[in-house]
DNA sequence: CGTACCGTTGAGGTGAGTCAAAGTAAGTGG
DNA sequence: CCACTTACTTTGACTCACCTCAACGGTACG
């Protein structure tokens, strides 16, 4: 199955041409789309598979910022902004991604205002900086920065059970979601401890149960996610 | 004097039609150019004072993540993402801001590919992801985002006196500073106290001297401040 | 059957938050 | 010019959520 970049109603000569020129590429858990510092060569659309999108600072402190599942772009903001990468893309599992070389995606992007406007949006809507304030609000507990993860990771990562039970497959370590939400491994361990011992949210293995979604949104008290 | 926005080599004709457009606005301390969950109607270039750009919660917890001196554009990304203001723009002193509406922004903006490059640029690199590892990381001291702080104020706000001492002229109070490196005020004060005591920075009303920049470098370990 | 990696548990320490009170500065109006 | 208000800053004492360190347990894989 082919998945395409959603980019609404756009010529489709443009998108065919565009198609032409995708590279396929397999990864495997551990691999690195591209690392940081390395300067950008073209982007990235995940067929499947998961990818963690990190930074590490001088003193070899990991903070992840993003985790990026099938359908989602990769390394796009280096390439617009014409800068190095500022961050590590490693495969969390294998995966299937498209490369889009540098001179073709700017053909693209330009040939059409209604594609660059939809570039901008993709830019302009970056999750990462929202998201950041809720994952790593210093003001919230790590419970509560663990129930906005599962919030956020619920578009693109959460499935609806039969039974109303939310389902999660997140190929994701205790290290990775602590490095996501700002935290130790070791408390996050202890966190999803007491999310089990609540009610609200059951982690095993790579998988994490959530019996009621609604409990969760209560716990930060709001009725819907944001946007 | 007239500040522009700085586009490098583009179609003259193109910037002085948009210029006609603008709108000179002026604020005094504590005025909203614009309000969280309002639609932008346009964007701003700021001419002379400062802004505070802030986001809150619905706890009301106050997390502010840029300060905007002349010369910077303010409002871009909700106008360009075609989303509702996720954050307010607050003056801090007396401001005279240039205002550019919507429509007319968007002709400029699709003009000319240049031009356009120059606004992925600008949407790509805005300083807010990168500096909010820096400003915000759970792992740094407050001391150390402090001194971070001072590093990325340095480029647009940082002045060098005849001494080769560092002059700031930032019109932030404690709280202010606090919301901006995720710490409160109290904090704040006892962490100036410390730098004060080391001799690393000055601290005095609105304004901070630091004797000597390299001891800013030497804190945090670097040569020179990334990009 | 080891080795290596990840996850869990426990004990102990601490940086920063919280709370409360005192000090300081900047307006405002008589 | 001086009371009075209001808002900001500083200080000190106390508390706590999270980090650190160290040991142990589970699981996968050669």
């Amino acid at each position: 199955m082919m998945r395409h970049i959603h980019l609404g109603d756009v010529d489709q000569s443009a998108i065919a041409s565009l198609e032409k020129k995708r590279i396929a590429r397999t990864y495997s858990a551990g691999d690195r789309l591209f690392a940081q510092d390395e300067v950008p060569d073209g982007m990235y659309c995940l067929q499947s598979g998961h990818v963690l999108l990190w930074h590490s600072d001088r003193f070899g402190h990991k903070t992840s910022f993003r985790m990026v599942g099938p359908g989602e772009l990769i390394g796009y903001r280096s390439l617009l902004g014409n800068d190095p990468h500022s961050a590590n893309a490693e495969a969390l599992d294998a995966c299937h991604a498209c490369f889009f070389p540098r001179v073709d995606v700017e053909q693209f992007i330009y040939c059409n205002p209604s594609v660059t406007r939809q570039f901008f949006r993709i830019l302009a809507r970056d999750r990462g900086p929202p998201d950041a304030l809720l994952l790593r609000g210093q003001h919230l507990s790590i419970r509560i920065r663990l129930i906005y993860f599962l919030l956020i990771m619920k578009a693109h990562h959460g499935r609806r059970g039969t039974d109303g039970t939310l389902v999660y497959n997140l190929p994701l370590s205790r290290t990775n979601i602590a490095s996501l939400i700002g935290a130790r491994p070791e408390t996050v361990t202890r966190a999803i401890k007491e999310l089990k011992r609540d009610g609200v949210a059951i982690f095993q293995n790579r998988r994490v149960l959530v019996p009621d979604a609604k409990k969760l949104l209560e716990e930060v008290g709001i009725d819907a996610m944001p946007k």
